[in-house]
DNA sequence: CATGAATGAGACTTCATTCAT
DNA sequence: CATGAATGAAGTCTCATTCAT
């Protein structure tokens, strides 16, 4: 996701790269902190660990980050940030409201392959602060929802969607199992711990994602139910 | 979900009660858990908090329980079962998989409605502990995905439901569903965090638990799509 | 000023002495504070320096104080007390005003004299935190003040005293002297600092407590002019 | 006490006052400790707060003083050069010992009166460090209570003054009564701690130091007793 | 000379867990 | 069985000081 500065280790680069370093040293910690978070998990992270894996000193962290939760806090918005645009991409690239919605299915779920380490810190270790769950939720993904039940209201709006379900909890159902989807693939990839190898939780085998999104879209248009036109 | 001891609060009973006292005293702690995971989050509820609301000493609870760990694998594993049982009864209620199905949702949001401060932990603290998501999950849980799917399973079976996505998926897929319905409809119940009460996340106002079980078996039968004929 | 428990240093004592143990431990935290801020000065002391003069955990020390400001509070009201209460009975020794300012200086000073590590943390430690010189140095303080004000009120109703000088400043002044007098002498008796041995502060050379309580009451009486009349 | 440069908050002078500038760097550093100690206490400022104030880089401070003790001590080295040759030149202006002391009493007075944050920091916040009331204290200090004792031993040589008390003892109580007075009107006049405001400790309301040299003259000179003749 | 980003040692405080009573 | 005072390991964060630019 980001390309770590080639020095990074040693604390102390040479005049050329300092300028990059400089700037680039929020990333770096960010960075640092998505994976540690990942292996560890938010809690049981330690500042220093981050600050270690990032090759800054503990205190470096703070002159970017007002505290441990800000850091946390930080790495979902500028993930989000980034998910939210890959998202809204995704959408742009079809006009009719069930396009978008397979576009944006796919979209989802292929970032969640593409970048595990960043999404299992959003589908994982943010539910692990309450506060976060409800105080910080909201920014990011709640755009997220919103771009979702927009393009369900206009498929609505259109009559390619049935209005049964009210566009915005529609939405959430979506993402609903979308987010079930990720935590059971990322889960089944089998997530380093830091001691023992944990065994895939749950019964399912390690599935496709592209295989997945075929799912998602076969449930959300036409539902489990067996019609005889094919 | 448990009655509680008429004098949980003195924390010595009377004579009388005292047999029932002893018997009742793990299922005390497990209340109090419950009620203090769900109001401060596992990992920022303390020990001597859940004793107190339990009306023993702190070091009881290492009586009854191995660890703060095991209170939550505990909690946890004694819900759960609750939940699996009423879920299994709510299935054996109906014989065409369809309506099981339609009854699985029911009772499922059902639930989650009636004790919401259950739900609270099952649906947002559990998550809290990546150690559990991974390592415990598995079990409780693991054996409401194998009822579902098992439903699924028996519909495809005998031709209800279409076989495009495997029975273990799509019971994973509806549990996504159904879970973030319940958190949705947690969030906007407001849940009482020690201060300030956060206003409902994202955009989706209040909402009926049974009105959101007719959208879910929409959404699992027939999709979004709009269909020309009913 | 305390009768420390015999097997403090051991932190297990035996079951007998249990009991004064815990009754006393609070006073022992207080004293071994009493002890380490006089030899190192308040923001120079650590916690952990006080535990173990306490023979204590650190942690034990959050059991009878909020925090390391509370303990400086907390002891310099646990001695103001005795201070005040010392004053008191020897105010109360005599009637006439006079020979009670005599008294109140003589305690004083002897007070001093009698335990200067107390003295220290009083007349040295406590100024360490403005905090503590603004919010708190008025409790215990203002008391010391208001006997030494009632004396002198006393004293100018009967005629004793002249009433150029307000009671409440003329308390003041008293005080700057016996204040400045026992700085003078604790400097003087070359207080342990864990380095290097002061000299003393100062051209005054060590001088007794006794002789110091008859300038006092010189110089409050008669003041320094000389007069023919002796 | 001293002008401020016009450009400090830009940290970087025109050229025109460059050299002024470079000058007055270290008077404008000490300005800014002043300031700062006042309002936040020695142990509680900041370096850095320091260097803001004063308009240069944190770096700075050290190519003009060791460390933060060196600013305290050069600050009250600094501030007390002032006072002694203030009291000097009104020691000077009488010659008389009695009046001499009067002019001392009178000049001490004024001056903190008129200087109340340099005030503030002799007479409150030097006394936060042990180590600079027992090291340094004897400097410009001892030089004060030098002057003071040399004035009285004057006076105890031609007979003004009684010879009851030592002269070095007769300046270091006088100078108590002075300090104690500037103390009570320092916090009377509410010194700024950032936040609230604190009421003044003990019960003497505001009072003026005019009136205050006064009751000092006549404590020291006639004492507090009542005499018949005038 | 000046800068200010970076450092990193170290302190306070918390809290799960123990164990003598 | 129950208690709850005591423990002490460990983590977050601060801030004086340095040094490359």
């Amino acid at each position: 996701m980001t390309v770590h500065s080639a020095d990074a280790r040693t604390g102390r680069g040479s005049a050329d790269d300092r300028a990059g370093d400089r700037a680039g040293k929020r990333e770096r910690i960010l960075d640092a902190a998505e994976k540690v978070f990942a292996e560890r998990g938010f809690f049981a992270a330690k500042v220093a660990d981050v600050a270690r894996e990032a090759g800054v000193a503990d205190g470096t962290i703070y002159l970017y980050f007002k505290n441990k939760d800000d850091l946390l806090v930080s790495l979902f918005e500028a993930r989000m940030e980034v998910v939210n645009r890959v998202l809204s991409e995704a959408v742009a690239t079809a006009t009719a409201p069930r396009a978008q919605l397979t576009a944006f299915v796919r979209a989802y779920l292929a970032l969640i392959a593409e970048q595990p380490t960043a999404a299992e810190v959003l589908t994982i270790e943010l539910r692990q602060s309450t506060k976060f769950m409800r105080e910080y939720h909201a920014h990011g993904f709640g755009e997220l929802l919103r771009l979702l039940a927009g393009v369900i209201a206009r498929g609505q709006a259109c009559g390619e969607l049935s209005t049964t379900v009210p566009a915005t909890h529609a939405a959430r159902m979506i993402f609903g199992v979308l987010d079930e989807l990720a935590l059971a693939w990322l889960l089944g990839r089998g997530v380093r711990t830091r001691g023992k190898k944990q065994p895939p939780a749950g019964d399912d085998k390690k599935f496709d994602m592209v295989q997945a999104a075929d799912w998602v879209g076969a449930l959300i248009t036409s539902g489990l139910e067996r019609r005889s036109d094919p």
